[in-house]
DNA sequence: CAACAGACTATACGATCGTATTTTTTTATG
DNA sequence: CATAAAAAAATACGATCGTATAGTCTGTTG
C-alpha cells in the first residue's frame, strides 16, 4: 500500500524542525495578523519564513488561499492550547466561586497575550464587511459565539456569573479582555506600561472582578 | 462652441456644497476607517470624492499626508460632535445618579454608532506598531487618555462610578463601547440582530449598567 | 536504469499603485 | 481684456504585487 512519506525535503535538510510548508503558514499567520490581508504580500511571508516566493505560490493556490490555511493554521493552535490555560486553574474544590471567576479570566488574558493572533485576525477583518468576513463567520465565528454564549450561561447557573442578557455579558468580557489586548501597542507608548506584564494583567482583573462580583 | 449650461455665479461649481478639497477629505476618511491605510488606494478615494485621481495629489501632497488630513478632520468632527450628544442629556437635577451614568454611556454609544470613523481608524492603526501608530499616539491619543482618564476620576469623585482604577475603567468601558462597535458587522451576521438599533443598544447599556451600578 | 512525481526555482506578464511632471482650464484681479 | 495664480486634468514612470508557466533537482518505484 501507499503510504505518504514524510520526507526532508529535495535540497537542503539543514531547515528546521518544522516543514516549510508549516514555516510558510506561522510566518504568514503573524503578517497576516499583524498587517492584515491588504497589508501583507506574498514576498514578504516568503521572506520571514525563509523559503523562495514561488514556493509559497506552489503549496498555496492564491493568497486568498493561504490566508484560509493560515487561520486554519492559528484556529487549531488555539483550540488545542486554551484547555492546557484552563485546566492549570487551582482545584475547584478548594477555593470559593470568586476565586475561580477571577482565575478562569486571568488564564484567558494571559492565554490571549500568549497567542495573540486570533484575536488580531479576528479584528483585522471584523471591522469590514466582506466576503473575508462571510467566511470567518460562517467557518468560525457562529460557533465561537455559540460556545461563548453556553459557557456564560452554564457560569450563570453556577452563580459564577451575574444573570443578565448572555450574549450582551459575552460582549462585555470579550471587549474588556480583547480590547486590552489589541490596545496594547497604544497603552504601552502612552502610559508607558507593558500591558502584559503580571502586575498589569493583575491589577485589570481585580478591576474586572470588583465590577462583575457585586453585581449578582 | 461650448454648449455647457453656464454656472451659477458663485465661486465654486454646481458640484456640491463642500468644496472639492472636503469631498475628498470625507471620502478618505470613510474608506480608510473601513479598509484601513494599505486597504486604500488614491484611486478609490478618487472615485468616491467623484473626482480626478490626479486633484487628489494636488490638495494633498502623499497618501500618508492624506491619511493625516483625514484624521485631524475626523477628530474634529468628533470633538465637534459629541458635546451635542451630552448635552441631550436628560437634566441632573431632578434624576438620580444612576440613570445619569445610564444616559451617559447611551449617548456615548449612540453618538459612536452614529459616527464610528473614529473608533475605525483608531482601531485600524492600534493593533500594529508602526510610525502611523506613533503619529497618532503623540497627535491625539495621549490627550485622549488623559482626557478621559480625568472624566472617569471626577465621576468616581461624584459618587458615579465604582472606585477602582481610574485606567483599568476606562479601558474596561471604551472596551465593552468600542468593541460593540468593532464587532457589528460580526454581531449582524452571527445573531441576525442590527446592533446599532435602539433595542440593542438600550439592552447592552442595560446589562452594562446592571454591573456597574452594583460594584460602588 | 528509466520513468515519474513531488518539491523547489526562475522568470515573465499584466495590473495596479504612488508619485512626478506637464498641460489645460478656471478664477481672481488690475 | 490681459495676466497671473489657483484649480483641475492628462500623462508617464518606476516599483510592487499576484499570478501563470516552464524548468530544475531529488528521491521513489517498477
Amino acid at each position: 500500500m501507499r503510504t505518504v512519506d514524510r520526507k526532508a525535503p529535495a535540497t537542503t535538510t539543514e531547515d528546521d524542525a518544522l516543514s516549510r510548508r508549516s514555516r510558510i503558514l506561522a510566518a504568514a499567520a503573524d503578517i497576516f495578523a499583524q498587517q492584515g490581508f491588504d497589508g501583507t504580500s506574498l514576498g514578504t511571508v516568503a521572506n520571514a519564513a525563509k523559503v523562495k516566493k514561488s514556493l509559497v505560490q506552489y503549496h498555496f493556490k492564491s493568497k486568498e488561499n493561504l490566508w484560509q490555511e493560515s487561520i486554519h493554521w492559528v484556529w487549531k493552535q488555539r483550540d488545542h492550547a486554551l484547555p492546557k490555560y484552563l485546566l492549570k486553574l487551582p482545584s475547584a474544590d478548594t477555593t470559593d466561586n470568586s476565586q475561580m471567576v477571577r482565575d478562569l479570566c486571568r488564564q484567558i488574558l494571559t492565554f490571549t497575550f500568549d497567542q495573540p493572533q486570533w484575536v488580531k485576525l479576528m479584528f483585522q477583518e471584523a471591522s469590514k464587511p466582506g466576503p473575508r468576513l462571510d467566511w470567518m463567520v460562517d467557518t468560525f465565528f457562529k460557533k465561537d459565539f455559540s460556545d461563548g454564549k453556553a459557557m456564560i450561561e452554564a457560569a450563570q447557573q453556577q452563580g459564577l456569573l451575574p444573570h443578565v442578557n448572555a450574549m450582551d455579558l459575552l460582549h462585555i468580557l470579550s471587549g474588556a479582555l480583547i480590547y486590552l489586548v489589541n490596545v496594547a501597542p497604544i497603552s504601552e507608548r502612552v502610559l508607558g506600561e507593558k500591558p502584559n506584564s503580571t502586575q498589569y494583567i493583575d491589577r485589570h482583573i481585580n478591576t474586572l472582578m470588583h465590577l462583575l462580583q457585586n453585581a449578582k
